[in-house]
DNA sequence: GCCGGCCTCACCCGCCGGGGTGACACCCCC
DNA sequence: GGGGGTGTCACCCCGGCGGGTGAGGCCGGC
């Protein structure tokens, strides 16, 4: 009932055309909900579903296979190591990423060691989850599966447990990674102006004021950013500005 | 004439409270147009305003200076290299940046000596260009002049014109370097994927289908996670979220 | 020299967004 | 055990957004 519920609330209906499928373990609801927040925000990511039950999870596993399982750890109940030791025993094919306390590098190497794929520190940013899950469970395309083999994201727990976050090293390589999209569009003077304003809350008529430009002229400007852009939307169009670095 | 033109469409009226005057100077109407679409986007920065002609540059200098003054160079003609050190010439407290073609290290390293602050490739991301105009020129306070002293940007030349582009190592430096509010909100679960639907340009109707929630359940967490975010719109709150390193 | 892109402004229109408010239920923390 | 945050849904309201279209002028490139 209670697992019903997280499923539901993290589930919702997002049939991932295209982009991979991600579970969360944890039998903290804090720990799994948080990651799950993060992990929604990842265009890479097309589902994901949490699952605090090592129960149900086995039970899932056995009928469907996620690109990337994220298991979650903690020192005081061995139980998430337990879980992912079991989970890898039954199924080795999944990759299985850890996710570790900040200063917990024990229970990581251990779970490594098990067959986890690699590890993450659950304070993650969505960046650094969207690499190491980008690097553990890519899928070319929906149907097919994990695309392999890849290396262990998890070899060196010692140094990257010392640094602030571990895979923060190379964010724009994830860009890298991670984008697929983006024919190169320039926007003129006037078309950054206008997307900037947007990206600050402030309407048409608002933006206009400041440059001295009727409201009229400032839609017109936003007709032609969102064609260039392919937004239908300011909210995609200052995502889109986001997206392909124009902005800050 | 055309001066007055350039001016205008750069210019606008944006009365920079806070954040700095960025000048680009450069004969090519492309090159500078081009440079300062980049600059707009930028949250440091509050004026930019273009200047394509010699003489114009040198009479605004004497009456007004902006926190950063950009100048173009070009192999062909000198002209560019010719103006920076014209400008320093008269007013050796103005912070000059060189903007650089990728492949020009000998103007740059010139520019440099003549006394500019430091240097930047033409086609610098916007990303990169906040570091170089933000380590230049910052401005702590509307009234007061550039915080200096500032050490030297442009000290090697020769290994950041090998890279892809100058400046590009440290993007996530440039964040914390430009960072200056977000105290740290979490959004929940459902609130991220309401929030991840506007950045792909959905409808609250649209979300909902996907979620299997009424279009008002998705207004409810629209306006909640308008009010943690402090954005009024949602093309505010997905800059907010891009902002925050919530998404990507 | 013409064509294309950009800048500017205008008018019409339909619909969605966002604010306000109320309600009920669950969950977690104090 | 109660309060605060979250999840869900509903109704009303209206202002602004976005689309379509037209039009004149300037500039740069083929």
């Amino acid at each position: 009932m209670i697992e019903d519920r997280t499923r539901a609330a993290v589930n919702g209906g997002a049939h991932g055309v295209g982009g991979s499928t991600v579970w969360v373990f944890d039998e903290r609801r804090r720990v799994r909900d948080d990651v799950a927040s993060r992990l929604v925000a990842l265009p890479s990511v097309a589902r994901v579903e949490a699952v605090g039950d090592p129960a149900s999870l086995l039970a899932r596993l056995a009928t469907r296979q996620p690109d990337v399982l994220l298991v979650g750890t903690q020192r005081a109940t061995d139980s998430g190591l337990a879980v992912a030791t079991q989970v890898l025993r039954a199924h080795p094919s999944v990759p299985v990423l850890v996710l570790g306390a900040p200063d917990d590098a024990e229970s990581v190497r251990a779970a490594v060691a098990a067959g986890a794929r690699g590890y993450l520190r659950w304070d993650a940013s969505p960046v650094e989850m969207g690499l190491g899950v980008s690097r553990v469970g890519l899928r070319a395309e929906p149907g097919r599966p994990h695309t392999g083999p890849l290396s262990a994201v998890g070899a060196p727990p010692a140094h990257a447990f010392g640094g602030s976050t571990a895979l923060a090293a190379a964010p724009t390589t994830v860009r890298a990674a991670v984008r697929v999209d983006v024919p190169a569009v320039t926007l003129s003077v006037r078309e950054m102006q206008v997307l900037t304003g947007m990206s600050q809350g402030k309407s048409n008529a608002q933006i206009g004021r400041e440059l001295y430009l009727s409201e009229d002229t400032i839609k017109t400007h936003a007709r032609r950013l969102f064609r260039k852009l392919g937004a239908k939307d300011r909210a995609e169009a200052v995502a889109s500005g986001f997206r392909r670095g124009m902005m800050s």
